[in-house]
DNA sequence: AACCGCTATATCTTTAAGGAAATAACGGTT
DNA sequence: AACCGTTATTTCCTTAAAGATATAGCGGTT
């Protein structure tokens, strides 16, 4: 098939993966989260990182925790700190799967792109 | 890193690809709403067999036209039939080019899956 | 006991999206 | 001119998602 005159102009490919659990999901989001809780070792310091609320941070750490067997984050509240939240081996074995397999997916974006701007 | 016990459960991968034209994006719904209003002849019988909303049909079908300088459904009111709508050269490529894309978009998820499931 | 910072949670408001329904317009046929 | 089926568009209602705000609880430190 030609290609059609105004589709000359570049075209973008771009997409989204996630690993399902159940009737969830774990994308890009959640693995950011998870990353920046295991830096910051807090939710509401993760939250103010990436402009997000408490509360939606929270939320997100809840239904994390609900869809897998084992907990991925663990909070504690109180303490000198105030408390702090950290993320479990099972929530790390979830995250590097995930940034691996974005990194492969980013590949394959780049690849069908210039397949289809060839 | 080793897989943690509850990460044992087959892992379910999916997402999506779409491609961009200036910030707007063509998808797969996008694609398939193009093919049956190729086969049907009509932005309502295409919406009807979707289970979608006319509304909404035409709202897709007039974000399209205007995200392309070529328009890629052209609409007739009126005649015999009381109207109807047919889909452009230009629309063809990128439903194929979709296509294209979303079998090997499959194929990678195939393939990634296996590796987490290994 | 007061303080601190973070977790935990409820409540209220705002915003976005979608569906339903109604109506006009169109242009060929009768 | 009336009819028909589709496109074109508005209005209203419902629902979902997000944000803002407020408050309670916790447990170490002081």
């Amino acid at each position: 098939m030609e290609k059609p005159t105004s589709a000359q102009r570049k075209l973008i490919l771009d997409g989204k993966v996630w690993i399902e659990l159940d009737d969830k999901f774990m994308g890009l989001g959640r693995v950011e989260l998870l990353e920046n809780i295991e830096a910051t070792g807090s939710i509401y310091k993760a939250a103010q990182l990436m402009g997000m609320s408490y509360k939606k941070a929270w939320g997100l750490v809840q239904s994390m925790n609900e869809q897998s067997e084992a907990p991925l984050v663990i909070t504690q509240t109180g303490g000198t700190t105030g408390g702090g939240a950290s993320i479990t081996e099972e929530a790390r074995y979830y995250v590097q799967t995930y940034k691996d397999l974005q990194i492969r997916f980013r590949a394959f974006l780049v690849a069908e792109q210039d397949k289809i701007n060839q």
